[in-house]
DNA sequence: TAAAATAATACTGTATACATATCTGGGCAG
DNA sequence: CTGCCCAGATATGTATACAGTATTATTTTA
């Protein structure tokens, strides 16, 4: 979306922290920085407007989230997401989405569903139009109302974290020829497990969506299609 | 174990913050801090011998792991570990465990097995004098083995954290009436499942062991054995 | 000419100083 | 006597200054 940082928005009364923390990562996320870039703490400081401080405690967050990597003495690196990584991740999603799945055939409220059946149809419309903003916009808030259902409150943070980790790729997944209709397919297959609360049929339908997820990333990130900054 | 901070030690040249953070950590798991407490920036860095700033990271990064709450502007409180919370942490693991063991049936190799089979032993010895602490210190050894051998980093960092947040109340469930003969079977069943290289009896054992250890739990919790400091 | 050593530069790590918001206590009014 | 308001104190949020180390470039020597 952007092409550089923001400079610092006074709107809201965050603490500074957070506010620098989210332009980071979000600058990480859209490409601003590229993989195995050094983040230099004077220079953002400077480009954003505030002192060493806020950057510093912001960075020291985004290390704990998996976005930089920091060597004592060296520097900050923006991380890099190899193969092995995504392997890693979906390893450990895939148990966390069933187990949430699950969770939520048992939890949900109806008006869970009703919602979670609004946001399929809307990625249909989405889908019709090829909007891919959209698309991945109200699949984030469609898997949101999914993992809040579980009622695990760290379960939804630890899976949210991991998603973010991938967000900045997963584009490539939702553009893979054909994957949108077979994506919609499987939420269907999804809600409607959760709905009549088959937990068992729930959690294959998490694992298959989320299998299907990886290994067309796999297969996307194999192919030659690199945008150069 | 000890019952006041210690004064921060130069031994390493790790950073300030990083030993700041686990003097903190450590005081809130043996007690030291109690749930609820209030911890103050300028205090702490007192009585370690350093300024705020390498304790305001520390504790940015206990915030992150769950240790400590922060509410902008109004200071830092000792997480509360809830019933709620145990219950949420256990659903997680379980589902974790049993993914890194069947991961490590997988994947561990020969002196691995060595390795954990010779902790097992240990364990037993120290069971035999009833040496509470050389117990619960192997038994993490052990642990750690096997998440060790799922081969997988986030996997492994992830259940840490989620260990150590039980850590301060995990001796009780060491202590209850039979649970230590009860953890040898288990960790018995686990090793020897693994070792045939049998995924399903690995995640299995995994699995009763570790539902066996919240229940444990959670029973030494709701009988009446407080402490007070 | 190449390699090694030394010096200069630049960034991270830590400490301290300043600004601002929240909490506490006392006084005054009802 | 109780409740509200104002003032002072204290702690957090932020900025800046200082120190130490790592990197890089330049110079000297082989």
């Amino acid at each position: 979306m952007s092409g550089h940082l923001q400079p610092i928005k006074l709107d809201s009364y965050k603490p500074l922290r957070e506010l620098v923390c989210e332009n980071i990562r979000q600058a990480i996320i859209d490409g601003t920085f590229s993989p195995g870039e050094r983040l230099m703490e004077i220079q953002l400081a400077d480009e954003m407007g505030v002192s060493r401080t806020p950057v510093r405690e912001a960075i020291r967050k985004l290390e704990l989230e998996g976005f930089v990597v920091m060597i004592p003495r060296r520097g900050t690196y923006v991380a890099d997401i190899s193969i092995k990584d995504i392997t890693e991740i979906y390893e450990v999603r895939t148990c966390l989405d069933v187990l949430a799945a699950g969770l939520a055939a048992e939890r949900i409220t109806d008006e869970e569903l009703d919602t979670m059946n609004g946001y399929l149809h809307e990625i249909g419309q989405h889908v019709a139009n090829m909007d891919m903003n959209k698309i991945v916009e109200v699949d984030t808030a469609f898997h949101d109302v999914l993992y809040n259902a579980s009622r695990n409150e760290r379960l939804r943070s630890i899976i949210n974290n991991l998603r973010e980790q991938l967000t900045g790729i997963r584009g490539r997944s939702m553009s893979y020829p054909g994957r949108l209709v077979e994506t919609m397919d499987e939420h269907r297959n999804l809600v409607d497990a959760i709905a009549s609360r088959d937990v068992e049929r729930a959690q294959h339908a998490a694992r298959v969506h989320i299998e299907n997820a990886e290994h067309t990333l796999l297969r996307s990130i194999a192919e030659p299609k690199k945008k150069a900054k």
